[in-house]
Formats: C-alpha cells, sequence, structure tokens
DNA sequence: CCGTTTTATTGATTTAAATCAATTAACGGA
DNA sequence: TCCGTTAATTGATTTAAATCAATAAAACGG
C-alpha cells in the first residue's frame, strides 16, 4: 500500500531529523488494532476510509531520540501506535519535568502555544524506546472533526482522561511521600501498559517492559534519582517489586496498592456521557 | 423571562442543598457576556437559543459551601457565571489537594467515574465566595455536542487549556521551591482574574479579590499553611507583593515573574487549530 | 569483545520545609 | 458590639529528601 507523501511530509521530515518514514506500514487505519482506544475509538469503520487521507504517514522513531523540542514549530499532532514516549519541560535552573507518559493509542502533540503557522510546542517529546508514530497534519485537524464531530467528542474524551492522569500526578507531587508517590507511578503504568501495549505485559512473571531509568521516574514525580533509588532498594528488600534490567515485576500488588492509595479505575479510560 | 424546571432540576435541588436557584436569572444565553470565553465561544449566536433550553437553571451557590463531593452522583455540569469556585481532592491521610481553581467562563464537573446514572465526580466542589453558576443536565451533553460539533471543539480546546494550567502546576509542585511555586500561583490567578473577573480587578491599585487563605495557597502547591506564611511574608517584606483582607496587590510584576518563571502568554486560552 | 558512557548504588552531610506550639488578628453571626 | 471561630503569625525543633561524593554495574557503539 503506498501513502502519498503530502507537503507535510516533506516539512516533517526536514524539521525532524530523528524520523523514518516507515516504507511498509502496519496496517491501515480501517484495520488498526488499537483504534479502539485511540482517538478514532468513535468514529465508525465505515468513515475510516478518510481517516487515512488525513493521515500523514508512519514514522519510526529510534529509542532516546528526541521527536520536538519544546517550542519547535507545530506541523503534526500524533497517535503513537507502538512503543513509549515522554512528555517534558525543562525548566530555567536546568530541570526536568516529565509531564505525560505516552502509550500505544494515546494522542499527542496537541498542545501548543500560538496559532496556525506560528504554533509552537508547549512541551518537548521524547522516544524512551523505538515507537511508531501515525501523524496528522495539524493544518487539517479542525477541517477533520468539522467532518466527523465523534472526532472532537473523542477528543475531549482523550483530553479528560489525560486530565485525570495529570492530576493525580499533581497529587502524587503536592501530596504524597517518595513511597507513596513510587507506589502509584509504578502501579499507573502496570496497569497502562496491560492495558495499551501487546508485547508489554508478560502474565508469567506479572511484569511489565519498563524503560525509565531511576531519574525519569524521579522527573515525573518531582524526586532526585538518589532517592528514587534508597526507595526503590527498599520496596524490593520488601518484596513488593522487582525493578531490573528495564522490566517491572509487580510482586505485591495488593500492599502496593494500598500504599499508593491506587485503584485502576482511576485511572480507566473516561466516557463524556 | 421564565426558566422552565426540568426533570434535572428537583433532583438537582435535592441533591445539593446549597444551591438556591435565581429568581431572576441575570441573562439569557444569547446575551452571556462571558459567551465569548466560555464553552460556546465557537458556537454563532444564531444557535444560541437552542443552548437556552439545554440549560438547567442558574443557581447561587453561598461562599464557603460545598457544592458537590467526590463521589456523588454526577447529574450536572456547571458553566460559572461568577464567583469562584475550587475543585479538590481529599487523600487518605486526610490532606487536601486543590486541582484547579475556577473562575467566570470556566466549564466544570464534566470529570467523572462511571458512566451514565452510575456516573460520579471524581473531586468536590466548593466556592471560596458566591458564585453564579450555569447548569446543563449531563444526559443531554452528548446530544448537544452532536447538534452543535463546535461545542465539542470548544470542549476540546478548554479541556487542552485546563491541560495547560494542570501541567504548570505539576510543574510547580514537583521542581520548584515555595517560593518560586508561590510567585507563580499568584501571578496565574492575577492574570486569570484580571482576564476573567468582571469585578475583581482593580487598575488603580493593581490588586485583585482574592479569597484564598493561606491553607488554599498551601493545598495547591503541596505546603503547609505556616510555611506559605513564611513566604508571603517575606515577599511583602521585599515589597513584592501585598496580600491582606482577601485582596492581592502586585507591586513588583516583574521581579515576581522572573522569580516565579512566569509568563502570560503561557496560560493564555488556547485554540485547538 | 572492549573501551566509553550511562545508570545504579551507597554513605555522609546539609537543607528546605514539616511539625509542634503558642499568640494575635480578623471575621461572621447573634 | 461582643463572642466564638477561623486565619495569620512567629519561634523552636524535627525530618524527609537534597546534595555531595565515590564506586560499581549495565548498556552501547563500534
Amino acid at each position: 500500500m503506498a501513502i502519498p507523501q503530502s507537503d507535510e511530509f516533506s516539512i516533517l521530515m526536514n524539521k525532524r531529523p530523528n524520523l523514518q518514514q516507515c516504507t511498509d506500514p502496519q496496517t491501515e487505519c480501517i484495520a488498526c488494532p488499537i483504534r479502539k482506544m485511540a482517538l478514532f475509538r468513535g468514529v465508525p469503520k465505515k468513515e475510516l476510509g478518510w481517516t487515512q487521507e488525513f493521515r500523514d504517514a508512519q514514522y519510526l522513531l529510534p529509542a532516546r531520540k528526541t521527536l520536538y523540542r519544546e517550542g519547535d514549530t507545530a506541523h503534526s499532532i500524533y497517535t503513537l501506535f507502538d512503543g513509549w514516549i515522554i512528555l517534558f519541560k525543562i525548566l530555567d535552573n536546568g530541570k526536568r519535568q516529565i509531564l505525560r507518559f505516552v502509550l500505544p493509542g494515546d494522542f499527542f502533540g496537541f498542545q501548543v502555544n500560538g496559532t496556525g503557522a506560528a504554533a509552537g510546542y508547549t512541551h518537548g517529546a521524547q522516544a524512551l524506546i523505538e515507537s511508531t508514530l501515525c501523524a496528522f497534519p495539524r493544518t487539517r485537524l479542525r477541517s477533520m472533526m468539522e467532518k466527523q464531530p465523534q472526532l472532537a467528542i473523542g477528543l475531549a474524551e482523550m483530553g479528560m482522561h489525560d486530565m485525570t492522569l495529570c492530576q493525580h500526578h499533581l497529587i502524587g507531587t503536592g501530596r504524597k511521600n517518595a513511597r507513596e508517590s513510587i507506589a502509584f507511578l509504578l502501579l499507573e503504568l502496570f496497569y497502562r501498559v496491560r492495558m495499551q501495549m501487546q508485547n508489554g505485559f508478560d502474565e508469567a512473571t506479572n511484569s511489565i517492559i519498563f524503560p525509565l531509568t531511576q531519574e525519569d521516574i524521579g522527573d515525573a514525580i518531582g524526586l532526585t534519582s538518589v532517592h528514587v533509588n534508597r526507595v526503590l532498594k527498599e520496596m524490593e528488600r520488601e518484596e513488593l517489586i522487582r525493578c531490573q534490567r528495564k522490566r517491572l515485576t509487580i510482586l505485591d500488588e495488593e500492599t502496593l496498592m494500598e500504599i499508593g492509595q491506587f485503584d485502576p479505575g482511576m485511572i480507566a479510560p473516561k466516557e463524556l456521557v
């Protein structure tokens, strides 16, 4: 299947040196296995033909590479097809705050400052592991939504879900101690990977792929990597978790949920009505 | 002008004992002065007639009263017409995290767990000062959006704006110290009140109405009221601000912006495209 | 496989903010 | 205007987490 190269494509490739176009895209939108949880969840299958037209192309972003930086001109919005991406912001003092962990099916890149051609991303985006992205030109987003109101509703619903996660992170950094906050984050990511990543979860060992460094964890919840390490080590000594070799194993889910005040329902996707 | 009492009205009045219906609503939706920044921003004026039909009624919520608690059945979504409301969550340990400050024109009450009749609010809502609300029955939200896609786009845009604020709060609690975090919050609220509240801003003194207690400030950014007090006092000694008698005066905006790493553009309402 | 660069780990010390504890000031209602 | 309650203020002390510092262990790129 050939995907036509739009104008946006060449722009995108110039501006995003780390991207490689997928020569053999894995799916058409209509058959997309993650569609049910993604932006197009509410869009009837027969309508998905035109989604394909809007879509720019599928791209591959290698592990640890930057997709865009804060302030970069925002040409595209993205759906993550496969992989793991972080959105973050660097402060004046050099510290980094991770704003969001993007997993397959999640939609990102729509938060910008300014409008039209002057729109610039409010945050940076970087891959933790090799990731496959579907890119949609921003310029067509509004007409897409006008053509298919379900899309706007879907966008609002996803926004609501992201908001819930952001608020829980806020609670974590604001009103929980390191142990509680880390327990919550580990469980959140564990449940999300289990739901969203085809190959991320290993049922036999109750473990997930976990590409975060201890510094990443710290930057997500406002701690130093040193302190994250101490807390993780203690949790390992208590046989609550095992966190090694880019794999996170949950050994005592119940206790961990109590510590983190975590309930899977809290992070389940929401419907608007 | 008589507003018909819907079924939802009686439900609402039973479930929300603090609410009083406005006998003389201040405006029809079509003439609403805050519409331009609210949910109906994008809706053409000639279409606003039906908004009126969807709207339940206008209500008055006295100062310091609770509108709803976390877990309460979610019958309505709200637009704040006038006043000041906080959305918050109480943790197991009794601590409170303020999630959002709602100012006139803001839309809230749509974050729920569960669907349909089982939907319950994920957070509590309480008035800081006497507030006037427009209530819309949740059950009609989807049909409203299908009738008027602009509404869904507007909702997505407002969600994006709220998300930006939430992310900035996350940065504040996660990666800023008390002084920086407080400076940012004061400026954010100062700018928002100036933009959103007709009577909130006094140009002569460069001050705003500021009904937060020092405990509220602390609960918003993850500090104790004792520490908030010390930082505020120091800022007053430095002639950066004056914060007394429910009024906040900004004396040295420039320095304060530097301390808080604040830029008004960061919190400006965003457009989706 | 090997040198290089990141990450993880652990100990010693410091510090920003919490906690504990009183007072004083302001506010709201009778 | 008085009284009871809530909010603000200030000092003394403790503590969770940061910082500083030094290896050890993994991961990576040829």
